[in-house]
DNA sequence: CAAAAAGACCGTGCGGCAGTCGGTTTTCGA
DNA sequence: TCGAAAACCGACTGCCGCACGGTCTTTTTG
């Protein structure tokens, strides 16, 4: 349904990437929670996965490939975000910004200033560019 | 992976009900789009999942069951949102906070000050209670 | 330069979930 | 009471992420 979806070892891996880039395989595959310890196969797999979907770059270096992550935690956030949004969406605009500030709410109290102050910023940013 | 995630025909299911309420299996059936046609069964069967994902609620009238959403579009949106945000939380509130303007800004260019706009109505809100 | 080591690649199987439906049982109303 | 309408019950399909072993390719190194 969602074209974007990602399953949990997919997340782990982004995860791992997140954390230190530039990993192979085998490097990635140490940094998963040891609970589940995949071998190095379903982890490369996995891996390939990703990058059909344009989530991870890779580059050959020696005989191993070197992965990066092609998006950052807030850019996959955001697309995730656009696509239920799309999904769901009715047309209204109030529909969708009123579920953002509800969820900016319930997280911190403080949060809607925070939002307020990035509103202010990114206004400027459209303004110079 | 999210435990929220909604199919085709479930959605589908559900925007005939956010048209129009208190519906019961057949109407509902005849309200999916014409290309689908998905039998009465299949309706049936989406109705059911749907009901122990309780999205929708369901009384009996006559021999039929009478439905209604449990939940609405802009209720589903802020929960499916709060699940990827759950799922991709990193601690950092600005993450989230970002992916919001940045979305809110894709969507529209005025939609910043819409954003302005409801925030500071519910800061309103939150101030009186 | 050959052989061994390291890693990519491929095919397969499993499990879960949505969709699909036909057939059976239940239930209500005439 | 009895017939129709609807719920209910399984069964099957297809898709997708997870998982892995085995094979092929490419380095590296003695």
């Amino acid at each position: 349904m969602l074209p974007n979806t990602l399953g949990e070892l997919e997340l782990g891996v982004l995860e791992a990437l997140w954390q230190e880039a530039d990993l192979d395989a085998k490097a990635i595959c140490q940094r998963i929670p040891a609970i589940r310890q995949p071998s190095l196969s379903t982890v490369q797999s996995t891996l390939e996965r990703l990058h059909r979907k344009e989530l991870v770059s890779r580059t050959k270096s020696g005989h191993a490939y070197t992965y990066a992550p092609r998006v950052s935690r807030s850019n996959l956030l955001g697309r995730l975000m656009g696509d239920i949004i799309h999904l769901l969406h009715d047309g209204k605009l109030e529909t969708i910004l009123s579920s953002f500030v509800t969820v900016a709410a319930d997280l911190d109290d403080s949060s809607l200033a925070d939002l307020e102050a990035l509103i202010a910023r990114k206004k400027q940013e459209k303004a110079l560019a």
